[in-house]
RNA sequence: GCCUUGGUAGCUCAGUUGGAUAGAGCAACGGUUUUCUAAACCGUGGGUCAGGGGUUCGAAUCCCUUCCAGGGUACCA
């Protein structure tokens, strides 16, 4: 559309000797209920033409009409000029930009990112709030990959601390040597398990203690379990060798377990990282931070950056014993992942509980002069609730993952096989059609919400299977497909035919697709995509009802053109879908 | 208290460089299959865009303020 816009400045040049900026041309799509296709809004053009939006409209759209062959025709309502390109037009940027293989595709754009996410701890199974990290993740890295940049999806297991020496504890205490083999648990899910009976555990003798007098506060630190459990934590940090196997053996469990439900997620990585080889890092940065004074050091030896002329507060950086906090190795984790990969930018897909935490944190690596510093992005998501309330995963009101995956699966062949879809489908297929379709259903239901926003999770009726949904689309994916095989359908080039109203309208949204793509991409957001994707499918079955059968089409011409819609159409669904990481099946 | 993010139809959500009469899906009601897949299509009803004030030719969108909800708030991650 940039033609329009340099067009319209030339008229406004001549028709009121006036030199206006571009931003002044505000050009959007032509609502519905009004001839066109592209709108010029005036208003801001009126200080300069010293007319009225309808004069200058009228003036404007006489210019278009007359210096552009692709400007057919104009009306104005109010200050809007309505303009009217001409069928041709919309036709021939089909037949040579849409059907060209690469439309939709970009080129290297020689940029490295980093996505890390996922991130769990290795004391329990994932949930449903880590299934949205993962979703978001492996989508927004997809996008970026699509845009042209070179992608690395990395891992950082949170997989040392209090929290694994709880689960590790009460599996020495009560375990009686129960492993994956012989109780038949998913590995993660026995350790979680365990890291549950640690905390009931852990209340029975808070509450002994209460009774003896003891208040809740000194209670928790006093009862004897917890402090094993930190004891279990410093023989770990001193590297006694019991501790370390049992501590390798549980976190095995839990590794497999998390292979498992990231492959039926289908998200993967490139390279993990794990706390407990980066956990030391950071002091070097301290001390770097001392050097340059952008730290400071309290009498009792702790280290603390002043953020107050930030609108921020006092933060440490360093306990005064010398350890680490949170942000410590966080600091130094940054630097040793930048000096693995040297990218461009780097996103953490981390819940916005700690937006405060990553402003710190990219706040200290600017001030500490990191050139790179200027590429960190927090992708900060909202909660998953469910309608009873947040999710914790203590006392057991949680979505776990892999029943949530099951369920969905199981939902999907209900609803196919009531609708008796799977004739002539071998078991395989039927297995792998359910699948699809159970996981597409919940993928674009958690993705297809602005991620900063938090999400309502009712098992019982949030996930559909018609409408704005994941199976909708991949239906409207399988229909094209079979509408193609049955009409035997081979690629050609675009042929000269009249365009229905309906036509224009489906090469002017598909026409977007590029657009869509990048902004999705620069935003992080895979929901404006997979609310794109449904506009297209939406639009395609409209198209679909309202013309007569493409196979019974007579003139050749027509039904090549058709077909030639029905094709890019299915493409960019297929292609935009895959960026969500949901696949659509040939037939459903 | 302070910081921060949200509040749009009964429910779940779109709608950010400020643009026309605020859009979808679900749920409700009605219609469409001698025609390429009815997980579809067409239609009806449903809104003080949390409340109030301001800026503007024009505000769901920007500013101020109040209310409600979530999160954070110096040695958890």
């Amino acid at each position: 559309m940039n033609f329009i816009i340099s067009e319209a400045l030339k008229g406004i040049k001549q028709l009121y000797n006036e030199d206006v900026p571009e931003s002044a041309i505000s050009i959007q799509d032509t609502r519905k209920e009004f001839e066109g296709q592209v709108t010029i809004v005036v208003f801001p053009i009126v200080r300069f033409s010293k007319k009225s939006p309808e004069q200058t409209a009228n003036d404007l759209g006489d210019f278009l009409v007359e210096n552009l062959n692709e400007v057919v025709a104009f009306n104005v309502v109010k200050g809007f000029l309505n303009l009217s390109i001409a069928d041709s037009y919309w036709l021939n940027l089909f037949n040579t930009e849409l059907l060209d293989p690469s439309f939709g595709t970009f080129k290297p754009n020689g940029k490295k990112v980093m996505v890390e996410y996922s991130s769990p701890n290795t004391n329990k199974p994932l949930h449903l709030g880590h299934v949205r990290n993962n979703l978001l993740g492996y989508s927004v890295a997809e996008l970026l990959n699509a845009v042209g940049y070179e992608v690395f999806k990395v891992n950082l297991v949170n997989d040392r601390g209090i929290h694994i020496c709880k689960s590790m504890l009460a599996w020495q205490k009560w375990g009686n040597g129960e492993t994956p083999e012989n109780s038949f648990l998913k590995g993660d899910h026995l350790v979680g398990k365990y890291y549950v009976i640690f905390d009931k555990e852990y209340k029975k003798e808070i509450d002994a203690l209460k009774q003896e007098g003891q208040t809740e506060e000194d209670a928790k630190k006093n009862a004897p379990l917890i402090k094993e459990a930190q004891r279990m934590l410093q023989d770990w940090e001193a590297g006694d060798s019991s501790v370390i196997d049992l501590w390798k053996t549980m976190n095995g469990w839990v590794y497999d377990g998390f292979a498992v439900t990231y492959k039926n997620l289908g998200v993967d990585f490139d390279k993990y990282y794990y706390e407990s080889n980066t956990y030391l890092l950071g002091k070097d940065t301290v001390e770097e931070g001392l050097q340059k004074g952008v730290f400071f050091k309290k009498p009792d030896g702790s280290v603390w950056i002043d953020l107050t002329a930030d609108g921020l507060d006092q933060k440490l950086v360093l306990r005064a014993d010398g350890t680490s906090v949170y942000i410590t190795q966080d600091l130094g984790t940054a630097q040793m992942k930048y000096d693995d990969f040297k990218m461009d930018e780097s996103i953490y897909v981390v819940g916005n509980e700690q937006d405060y935490h990553f402003k710190v944190l990219f706040l200290i690596l600017q001030k500490l002069g990191k050139s790179w510093a200027q590429g960190l992005y927090h992708l900060s998501y909202g909660m998953v609730d469910l309608p009873s309330g947040k999710m914790k995963s203590r006392e057991g009101t949680v979505v776990d993952a892999d029943d949530l995956i099951t369920e969905m699966v199981k939902t999907a062949k209900q609803k196919t096989e009531l609708l008796g879809k799977v004739n002539g489908f071998s078991e395989d297929e039927k297995e792998n059609l359910y699948y699809q379709i159970g996981m597409g259903a919940l993928k674009y239901f958690l993705l297809k919400v602005e991620p900063k926003k938090r999400l309502l999770f009712d098992p019982a009726e949030s996930i559909d299977f018609q409408g704005n949904t994941g199976p909708f689309i991949q239906y409207t994916h399988a229909r094209i497909k079979s509408l193609m095989a049955k009409a035997g359908f081979s690629a050609s080039k675009g042929v000269d035919v009249a365009i229905s109203a309906t036509e224009l309208d489906m090469i002017l949204l598909l026409s977007k697709y590029p657009l869509e793509l990048t902004e999705a991409a620069k935003a992080h957001s895979p929901a404006t995509l997979a609310n794109y994707l449904y506009e297209v499918a939406k639009m395609f079955n409209k198209f679909y009802h309202e013309i007569p059968p493409i196979i019974k089409e007579e003139d050749e011409d027509l039904r090549q053109h058709r077909l030639n819609l029905s094709a890019v159409t299915a493409g960019i669904l297929k292609s935009g879908m895959k960026m969500l990481g949901i696949e659509v099946p040939e037939k459903m």
